[in-house]
Parts: C-alpha cells; structure tokens; sequence
DNA sequence: TTTACTGCAAAGGGTTTGCAACATG
DNA sequence: CATGTTGCAAACCCTTTGCAGTAAA
C-alpha cells in the first residue's frame, strides 16, 4: 500500500490542528481555507493549483496561491517541487504525522505518495547526516524521489 | 569532499564525447555551447539560466534556453528541479561518469553536489526498485537531496 | 546553398500584487 | 469598526517562439 490517505476521525483533528496554527498566526481559518484543505486532505497525491481552483468551486486563481502561502507559512500545507511544471501542494507532514516520499511519473507528470520502508527510511537519514556533517550543511529535511513511468506511460 | 570536479583531461574528454553526440543529432557543437559546456564544467553545483547568461559574455537569453534544450535532448545536461525557483542546469551523468544527489540550502537557495556512499546509494536503488514495483512503475532515476542551512544561513 | 545557429522582440504560462468590496471577530 | 479575506485585473518572472540575419558544412 503506497496510499496515504486519512480517516474521517483524521480529517476532523487535522481541521481542529490547522485552526489552532491559523489562529495563533493572527489568521483566520475560513470557509475557502478549509474547502482547500478538504480537497488536499481528499487526495493522496499533490494536487496542482491548477487542480485545486478547479476542485473548489468559486475560488480565485489568486486567492488559491495566497491561501497556499498562509496555509504553508503555519505549517499546514507544504509546497511539492516535481518536475519543471507547475507546483504543487499537499499537507504538511507535521499535521498529517505520516512521513512520505514521492513518485513522479516523467510521462504524464503524475506524482504519487509512498511511505518509505522503515530500514530504508534509517538508513537515508543517518547517511545524510553524515553527508551533511563533512558539508557544514545543518539538515532539515530531505526527499527520496524516485522518476520512472506509470502503467499508463510505460510504452511512451 | 563533496565537491564534483573534473581534471582539465576529463574536461577535454567532454567536449569531444558531446561533439559526437550533437553530430549524431544533427547539431553542430558550437562556440556558444562549447562556452556553456565550459562555464558547466567549471562548477562543481548546478548554474541557473541567469547565471550562465552572465557567465557567457554576448549570450542571449534565448539563445541559453535553446541551446540548453538541445544540449539536454542529445544527453549531454540535465536540468535540476531544486526548491521553487529558477531552473538549473548540470552536465549529465551519463557524460560525467559521476552520479550525485544535491544538498540545498533553504535560506539562500544554494545547490551542491554530494556522492553519496556507496552503500547509502546502493541500499536506496534497492529500496526504490521495490517500492516501484509495489506501485507499477518502471523505474527510471532518483533523486536523494538533502535540505538544511549553509554555513552562512544557519543563524537566519 | 542548404541547414543550423544566433539575437532581438513579442508572446506564453505560472505566480504575485494593488485595490476596492466583503466578511468576520 | 478594525482587521482579515476575497475576486478582479494588472504586473512580474521565467521560459518559449517567430523572425530575419549570420555562420558553418
């Protein structure tokens, strides 16, 4: 199972948890706020902002890339860098508690979630650790990306 | 060291490598994309567009995109999806010999190169294949970047 | 002399911002 | 009412493309 997907009860705390982080940042979790988060909660893979305005009927291109950015400033959403194209954006792992990775598909652009195996998962951190170390780089954060083709582009 | 360099023979091997291969596309190895192989080779990190404009006196914006673009059909660079700004180009692996991941630097947006260990690489080809598998994908190349502060960003 | 390469300027597509109206605490 | 939020339209940035002139096989 390479899906990330929430439960109902999930979804509810993740509104509640996102509504704290909006309010201590001074901002308000509005109507557009939570049909966006709704929408990227729905999904189990970045959706695009192309995607998201047409998800969520009535809202503006504009407003789309502002609330991505307030959401993003509180730690609610993150934004995914895939390929050249467009952006796209998903829940912050710091809400969703669920640590991922990505699957980008160089045929049609599509981008699927995968949860690390936990070997792999230690490995990748104590290795970069290192890397970092002999760099002078403090980590953050990482990616383990892999690029391939989907069933459908295979023959591509 | 982290640092990705090349001996001045290895950069002579280069350019003839990619002479041949624009030849078999059916494309000259001109002065202006010798520079840019040059200005290319001469980093150890991936350069942005704007950077290599600066880098090639009298090259025009369009003409570093286009000749970028061919320069990457015929194998011999690659672009780099860093964080979310502009786009960055490398020489390819497969004319460099040297396969490396990137740390990148979220206060000032800096990209190095790193080779990974060995065993790092060869435990996360491992996993991937798996994971790729489980997920019908044909796997096609990775990407293993770490994200933190440079030494001259870790106070911000 | 045919085909590739170049710069300039204009066009494209994704993202950001100014602004006046609206909504919420 | 003071402040946050919204949509519209214009502005912006990076990137691509049309075109006429130049250079190389």
């Amino acid at each position: 199972m390479t899906a990330v997907r929430l439960t109902q009860q999930q979804v509810g705390e993740l509104h509640v948890e996102i509504g704290h982080r909006l309010a201590g940042a001074g901002q308000r979790y509005s109507p557009v706020r939570r049909a966006i988060i709704a929408a990227l909660a729905d999904a189990d893979r970045p959706r695009s902002v192309a995607d998201l305005v047409a998800a969520v009927p009535g809202l503006a291109v504009s407003s789309a890339y502002r609330n991505l950015g307030v959401l993003a400033d509180a730690g609610a959403v993150e934004r995914v860098a895939a390929g050249d194209d467009a952006g796209r954006y998903e829940l912050a792992e710091s809400v969703t508690e669920q640590h991922h990775h990505h699957l980008v598909c160089i045929g049609c652009g599509l981008v699927l979630d995968y949860e690390p195996p936990p070997e792999l998962e230690r490995t990748v951190v104590a290795g970069l650790d290192a890397v970092a170390q002999r760099s002078g780089f403090t980590p953050e954060s990482h990616r383990l990306d892999l690029f391939g083709r989907c069933t459908d582009c295979v023959g591509t």
